[in-house]
DNA sequence: TATTTGCTGATTGCTGACAATCAAGCAAAA
DNA sequence: TTTTGCTTGATTGTCAGCAATCAGCAAATA
């Protein structure tokens, strides 16, 4: 039989969409932080029911992406310099866990795809693809989490992974120092694929570590709390 | 004016308390795993819309209680070994990060509290009252969480907490030796105190350990894996 | 002028009804 | 005996409309 491919992508359901539409419009900064989104005006663009469209925010807001004041209104979330701090930390702590569980599952197969994504890293850095750059190193932690085979971690990693691109589609943020990233990157990989866990662990979470210093830094300064996120509960 | 207690506590919205409802339920063992749940039956059994029992449902869905079959049925998701397994090794993970930042934080005030819930953990041991012990248990756990200031992980820990409890419900899980719980937690309190992070860190992610180890070995021999989350998207 | 009060338009919260989909059972064909 | 196609009853997915609530403004009051 040949290989046939599942039509339930097609048949996701329609907030389900919706929510992509929407998450997809945030996540590339067209819809900044603090904008407001109404119901029936989302409703009528995307060609779906109120209650659909109601449903699709309130996963959004599950991700942070998006705020709710009850009976008032729904705005796309903001990151505060305390928000980046918090996320950058978690971010350490999941992919710590993840590079240690992956250092001790790796097979063969898995050392060379890591490789080939590390490969395709530099040549985007040398080549001054930036966009391309970050999105491929997206791919290579995941990559490594998703050797950990830990779903709840995987499923973890995905949000914070999220919440990383949205401060950096509000802020601007760009990694200053590329040389530094690509060589930690190797290290980190070559330490999975050798099996070493304690240095595995400790290289992903060295990762972030000059962010957060530099996070932990600004917030002892301007106490930046401007926007923080409202638990929706 | 005399002092008015605010209202927004009963203006909860309908669906977060229908969700409140099913969740407690699910907590206490009355549904269990693999349960059908039905919109309708809910809806007549909490007076609320068909609409809102979804909302409530979709909720739990995030929360990892339930699942959801499109079209066809939700259900009171189980917990395998798998899941336990990835449970408590998430958890050592994020109280790992919470005890080291809390050690960073800690205040006076903060460790009269923290030695006065491990006295309280003692006692309820002492006096057989282990119902009570958990609770306290998690009560300890969460207050040093908070010592981290970290909104984030304050929401990701009160998340695998409530699925420690899932777990626990299911499979009849309790701990097996008071005396080592009682001296774990002496020394990860007093480590925080000292703000001693390093030490804190360690201190917490052993906590788990023997639970973990204990899993990973079930792992391996029946495979467990019965009953396992289905991602929801 | 400053403050309070009542009104109004706009927006979200919730509901009941209709449409789409599914599992199960049965009968006919192979 | 197995497969296929159909029917049916039950259940979930979506929609449009009514109810509850809110922010803002204008009138009233001091």
């Amino acid at each position: 039989m040949a290989k046939l491919t599942s039509l339930k992508s097609e048949k996701r359901l329609l907030d389900r969409r919706a929510a992509d539409q929407i998450r997809a419009h945030i996540l590339e900064g067209v819809l900044p932080a603090g904008e407001r989104l109404l119901e029936t005006q989302l409703s009528e663009e995307l060609e779906v029911s109120r209650g659909t469209v109601r449903s699709a925010l309130a996963q959004l807001a599950n991700e942070g992406l998006v705020q709710q004041v009850a009976f008032t209104r729904w705005e796309v979330s903001g990151t505060s310099t305390v928000d980046a701090w918090e996320i950058y930390t978690l971010r350490g702590a999941l992919e710590g866990l993840g590079a240690r569980l992956a250092a001790a599952n790796v097979a063969e197969a898995d050392g060379a795809r890591l490789r080939g994504l590390a490969d395709d890293l530099l040549h985007a850095i040398r080549e001054g693809r930036f966009q391309d750059a970050t999105s491929i190193d997206f791919d290579l932690h995941t990559a490594i989490i998703e050797l950990a085979r830990h779903e709840r971690l995987a499923e973890q990693h995905r949000f914070i992974v999220q919440q990383v691109r949205f401060h950096m589609v509000q802020s601007g943020f760009l990694p200053k120092d590329y040389e530094e990233l690509i060589a930690e990157h190797k290290a980190l990989i070559e330490a999975v694929i050798a099996g070493d866990a304690d240095k595995a662990e400790k290289l992903a979470r060295n990762h972030n570590e000059a962010e957060v210093k530099l996070l932990a830094q600004l917030m002892k300064q301007g106490g930046g709390a401007k926007r923080t996120r409202v638990k929706a509960s």
